[in-house]
Order: C-alpha cells, then sequence, then structure tokens
DNA sequence: TCATGCGGGCGAC
DNA sequence: GTCGCCCGCATGA
C-alpha cells in the first residue's frame, strides 16, 4: 500500500459515505443505480479500492484516462472496459537525481512500444531500465474498469498500487516530441538547440541557468507523495552535478519511504536485446536509443529528463502528490482558481512554462 | 509511432 | 465461468 493511501483511502471512502448508498453498486452489478445526485469530479490518480460516477460528458472519463500507466485488457465483455496497470519504469541501477529523486518513467500502453522502451538506457545514469511492474490488486496488476450507462460513466478500481506513480502521459508525449526533435541535432549544439526548443514551445527566453531549470520544482514535481513526498532539496541548483548511478548522498528520509513503497513492486528483468547485465554508462551497441545518449551528451551536466510525475494530464490537469484526490480536473474548475497552495497546482494549459521547464528530453 | 479499443484465443483456477 | 494475459487488427492523433 503506498505511503499516504490511507489519506487517499480516508477521502475516498469519505466521498463513497457522502455517496450514500448510490456507492453501493459494482461495476459487474447488472443494473446501475441512475439516481445519481452527485458526480465526482474526474479522478487522475484513482488508487486503491474506489468507485466514481463521472458525467457521460467528462472528456477524460469518456476517453477513459489515467495517469497510471493502464493498459486494455481484455475481459469479454464490451460492456465493461477494463484495463490493468503496467506500474512504472525505474532505473535498472536505482539512480537518482543530485536532489535525490528517482527515476520513474511512464511505460508505454503498446507493447512493441513497450519491448523498444525497455532496451533504452536510463536518461540519468545511462543504466539498463527497468519495468517495475503493479501488483497491488492480490499479486496481479490494478485494475480499473469503466462502464459507460445512460448519462454517468462509471468507474471501479480494484487494487492499490504498490509503485510510484509515473509520469503523466502528457508528460511522457512532450518528452518523446522534444527527444525527436532533438535527435536531428548534433549533441555539441543540443544545449543551444534546448534553448531554441524552449523558447520555440513556450515563447520565453530561458534565463542562463535554464537547463538546470528543466529539471522539476522540487517543491512541484515530486515523488508522488505516496511515496515519500518531498524530499529535502537544500538547493534547487544542487540538480546539477555528478550523474553517476548512485546517489550523490544519503537518499533524504523520504526516499526510504519510496523505496520501501516500490520494494513489493515486482522488477521485471529486461526483455531479449535489453540489458540482461548491469552495464551502467552503457549502451547496448546498436541500440538507437543508447548510442548517442551517454551522460556526456547532457551538456556535461548529465541532466536528467522527468524523473518523477510532473503536472497532470488532462484538458484541465490537477496536480499530483497528496492531495491529488479531488483535486478536480473537472471541466470548468479554472485552473487559475486552483493555483493554490503555493501554486503547486498548474496544468499544461494553464502554464506551459513552467511545464516544459520541467521537460528533459531521453535520449 | 504510439495510444486506445476490440475481440479471439489460451491457460490457470 | 472467471480471470489474466497474449496476440493481432483497426482507428485516430
Amino acid at each position: 500500500m503506498l505511503k499516504g493511501a490511507d489519506d487517499v483511502g480516508t477521502e475516498q471512502e469519505d466521498s463513497a459515505s457522502r455517496h450514500g448508498e448510490i456507492m453501493s453498486w459494482d461495476i459487474n452489478d447488472i443494473k446501475l443505480p441512475q439516481d445519481i445526485r452527485q458526480i465526482d469530479w474526474f479522478q487522475e490518480w484513482p488508487d486503491s479500492y474506489v468507485k466514481h460516477i463521472y458525467s457521460s460528458e467528462d472528456k477524460n472519463a469518456q476517453r477513459h484516462h489515467s495517469s497510471w500507466a493502464m493498459r486494455n485488457t481484455n475481459n469479454h465483455n464490451s460492456r465493461i472496459l477494463k484495463k490493468s496497470c503496467l506500474g512504472v519504469v525505474v532505473c535498472g541501477n536505482n539512480c537518482s537525481t543530485l536532489d535525490g529523486r528517482k527515476i520513474y518513467l511512464r511505460p508505454a500502453i503498446c507493447d512493441k512500444a513497450r519491448q523498444k522502451q525497455q532496451r533504452k538506457c536510463c536518461p540519468n545514469c545511462n543504466g539498463p531500465l527497468q519495468l517495475l511492474s503493479c501488483r497491488g490488486h492480490g499479486g496481479y496488476p490494478v485494475t480499473n474498469f469503466w462502464r459507460h450507462e445512460g448519462q454517468f460513466i462509471f468507474f471501479q478500481s480494484k487494487g492499490a498500487h504498490d509503485h510510484p506513480r509515473p509520469e503523466t502521459k502528457l508528460e511522457a508525449e512532450a518528452r518523446r516530441s522534444i527527444q525527436k526533435a532533438q535527435t536531428a541535432f548534433s549533441p555539441s549544439s543540443q544545449r543551444l538547440k534546448r534553448i531554441q526548443e524552449i523558447e520555440s514551445l513556450t515563447g520565453a527566453v530561458p534565463r542562463t541557468e535554464a537547463l538546470p531549470l528543466l529539471f522539476p520544482k522540487p517543491d512541484t514535481y515530486m515523488l508522488p507523495a505516496n511515496f515519500g513526498g518531498h524530499l529535502s532539496k537544500s538547493s534547487w541548483e544542487l540538480m546539477l552535478g555528478s550523474c553517476s548511478g548512485q546517489p550523490p548522498y544519503p537518499r533524504a528520509a523520504g526516499e526510504d519511504g519510496d523505496s520501501g513503497e516500490a520494494g513489493p513492486a515486482h522488477i521485471l528483468p529486461v526483455k531479449k536485446g535489453g540489458h540482461d547485465t548491469f552495464r551502467p554508462n552503457a549502451g547496448p551497441l546498436g541500440d538507437e536509443s543508447c548510442e548517442q545518449k551517454s551522460p556526456l551528451a547532457y551538456g556535461g551536466s548529465c541532466l536528467p529528463p522527468l524523473p518523477f510525475p510532473a503536472p497532470q494530464g488532462g484538458p484541465c490537469p490537477t496536480a499530483g502528490g497528496a492531495h491529488h484526490h479531488r483535486q478536480l480536473s473537472a471541466p470548468l474548475r479554472g485552473c487559475e482558481g486552483d493555483m493554490g497552495e503555493g501554486g503547486r497546482r498548474m496544468g499544461l494549459n494553464c502554464s506551459n512554462d513552467d511545464m516544459l521547464f520541467n521537460l528533459y528530453p531521453v535520449r
């Protein structure tokens, strides 16, 4: 169970209790309640055994979105869409960024893409990547069920994720797109090009320290709160520096929780053609993903890419973190209006600059 | 290229 | 029968 998930569960239980008897339904019920007095705001990080009833107008619900990496699972029931969690991709070296954060990439949903992804290297230390599979539902992946019924979309989650949150879909997509763009540039000009990309994408002129700022802000995009919460970051600037596969210093207290939580998860060995052995800083020969991504390629700074979840996706993304539940991303819920909590809640459409400053391409 | 959804098929229970 | 999972296919971005 995730650290902090108790809180989450409590909130969700509260939510359920608020809904009273209408929450007694099960996704497999022949007939689902239609006398819904209160629909839920879309939840991007549903966890534990929760149920939600969304409006059929909710775009996120319509698309069966989740910030967890969920893949479609055939349950031979066309009425109920079932999805199972793919877990999270972590660094096989268990490396950390200079501020102690871990690499948590989003597993590709497509099987082929995921296999390809696993042949790639850790963007931080160039070590092998490992898929941390989800085992939060009786040893099996957490499953999400979606069912459209009348004017509502019923959602039910079974199992509690036993692994860190991966980056969101938007983050992964953004990182991929930037990565693609960068492959067209020579390594020697990457720094300049990166700045140019930022300029072109955001219209903003990065400061001289723009590259360090490509790291997520410690207080903004952290490990999931459930996995250690905010690490003690002495300084944002400290993110620059060594990129050894080992943490530059003992992990912060919160990290223990993180590793502890990640522990139960299954680390799958890299598949054939992947890194069967520990090969730090050495990509497989012929692996297009690694051939030009030595740490030196990071302008000598060894800048990691987005090693953790960043702002939520969706039309009006909500922030991840400890209070993600009921931090609703429902339409009309203005991002600006929810920019409280120290401005940590931000979405792509609300703060592109922030988003992009928190992106770093994996090559 | 990849996310997503659908459905056939298989094995385990 | 249910469930998890693999696979291929189609579609759309």
